[in-house]
DNA sequence: CACGCTCAGTTCCTTGAGGGAACCCCTTAA
DNA sequence: TTAAGGGGTTCCCTCAAGGAACTGAGCGTG
């Protein structure tokens, strides 16, 4: 299908989807968060191809989003565990889960909760900013051009 | 190639992939949120096949997360406009600029800056929970099962 | 010791989606 | 009358996803 790679675009979107843009990648991360960690474990869960799962996981490794972890020498047996990097991008799951409660319910509820430990409540994520803690969101950012845009 | 829907799945998160999750969807909203709205503008700033984008663009228009609008009669001309439902997807966009940015850098600094309008500074978006306020985080939530969780 | 079981992949084949180019229709401009 | 531009559609080719079968290492059990 010669996928176009997004990696080299002047884009951190694109460069984002680079790494976990292919179909299944977030669900995988998603099943290595709440511990779903082990190959034979993420393919039952997720019935994805044992192909595609591996091609995956190989690559989320390369990408230093996950790391393979032997967990057990005999008989030989691993693990995938987020890292620093991986662990950042379960925000992007988080707002998912967010957008996808909201707009995508089919009438059920949502299928996971998510309690702050913090507050004690069922909750969901919010977008603020960083520097104020003000909400911001699309309607509330200006976008300037900046040091790595393209010519 | 007959991928796996995900819309069927007990998951906000491929939920929310079966929306957004194909290659170039996420480019092609972000064009859109940016002004860039036409087919040949999209076309051609993406370098997407013509047909792939027909395709994508049907698919958002569908899902309610793009409006195909006519803003000139003669001769005919169509923009694409994003609806509440797809505003709100932008959050997930500027999520992925955050950790683009931090991650997925190239060296030459990140390619699109984002002022906050209303306290003026050059920022970028944080997870809070809807809640207290408090960091929302992949280490911060426990997971329960929710009404829409499947049997 | 042979048999079976589990884990963790790899190999093979088939199908269909992505890429790319060409084509089409409509309208205005020269 | 021809050209140009917008907004697609059609066509063919290639290669990735799906799926099932196979491999191989290491227990565990009679």
């Amino acid at each position: 299908m010669q996928r176009t790679r997004f990696g080299d675009m002047a884009c951190s979107i694109a460069r984002t989807l680079d790494v976990i843009g292919e179909p299944w990648s977030p669900l995988i991360l998603r099943d290595v968060y709440v511990g779903i960690d082990r190959f034979e474990q993420i393919q039952a869960d997720l019935g994805i191809s044992r192909k595609v799962l591996a091609e995956r996981l190989k690559w989320l490794v390369e990408a230093g989003v996950l790391e393979r972890r032997q967990y057990e020498t005999r008989p030989p047996r691993y693990e995938y565990v987020l890292t620093a990097k991986g662990v950042e991008l379960v925000d992007l799951l988080m707002v998912m889960v967010a957008w996808g409660d909201k707009w995508a319910d089919d009438g059920a509820g949502p299928p996971v909760l998510y309690r702050h430990r913090s507050c004690g409540q069922v909750s969901h994520v919010e977008l603020r900013c960083a520097h104020c803690g003000e909400s911001m969101r699309a309607g509330d950012v200006e976008i300037l051009p900046g040091p790595g845009a393209a010519a």
